[in-house]
DNA sequence: CATATACTTGACTAATTCACTCGGATATAA
DNA sequence: TTATATCCGAGTGAATTAGTCAAGTATATG
């Protein structure tokens, strides 16, 4: 699992289609001109989620998508994986080059424990979660410094 | 600060600087030996942490760079943030496109959070406890899926 | 002083990845 | 039959990554 726009994307376009869920299955070109998406972008998006079972598909006129569960059920580690390959590894965890002296390199624990971290983060927030906007760790109010905003390193 | 192989590498040499430092201050070359990185990438690397204060350089025959605290006042995050650039936001977070309704987009305050959340992790370990492979958040044991390893989506 | 060592800086680059687009095929309601 | 919609894979331009290269500057040592 990465952290790039696509997942960004995706879960923004399964929450709006969980939203918007009445009924009838939603058509993309919905979902795309609410959320200024392009249409062939969220066919790319969808026709993975639709192979990891997180929506259904019905084809023809008056089509569209539906959630494959409740957007209580569905959680936003489910979108980002189906979307985001896994990131390869680059260099660590591959049994070369990571075994400097022998053994695993010292930052292998660190790393891995970073991705459990954020995988279990991720996982305990379902699509419901973002509907209603409650979204907020067990560990918060501390002063953030985040991806996307900038930080002075601690003095 | 983003998580790239980049940041990867700085807390690997960072980590083997504080491991190898007595007495005098250690050379790149000896690092980059150690390391397998190349020599004037560290460069590049040692370059922003003595900027960012991480490290202090001595110029000259047997000079090289020394921690500028100790390894265990020495954060992992502020080392990530040294050289990685904080992560640009693409489309959310700028005020524009992410107010699709007119108020920010529902996703907004899961990002915000993810980001709290990784930067609390990683400034809650200290170089020192990479090195003693002191690495276990609070919350582990969970059948992990990361960044590196791919997991099928939960039933 | 001369010289080798080692940091310092900035520009440059090949390869990869990201974030899409495009063209066409298939299914189905009206 | 036609319009609507999902399906599918290949292709692409821009950006980023992960480095290299070249030309310095400072300073111990002989």
């Amino acid at each position: 699992m990465k952290l790039s726009t696509k997942g960004r994307y995706a879960v923004m376009a399964v929450a709006d289609l969980a939203a918007s869920s009445e009924g009838g299955p939603v058509a993309l070109g919905d979902i795309a001109s609410r959320q200024s998406i392009s249409l062939s972008y969220l066919e790319q998006l969808f026709a993975k989620m639709r192979r990891a079972g997180i929506v259904t598909s019905v084809r023809g006129p008056g089509g569209g998508y539906r959630m494959a569960r409740t957007a209580h059920e569905t959680r936003v580690s489910d979108v980002m994986l189906a979307v985001d390959e896994p990131l390869r590894t680059t260099r660590c965890s591959e049994a070369k080059g990571c075994l400097a002296d022998g053994r695993r390199c010292v930052t292998h624990d660190l790393w891995d424990e970073l991705g459990r971290h954020i995988y279990l983060f991720l996982s305990s927030v379902t699509i419901q979660d973002v509907l209603d906007r409650r979204v907020l760790g067990c560990a918060s109010g501390a002063a953030g410094l985040l991806m996307n905003e900038a930080l002075e390193p601690s003095a």
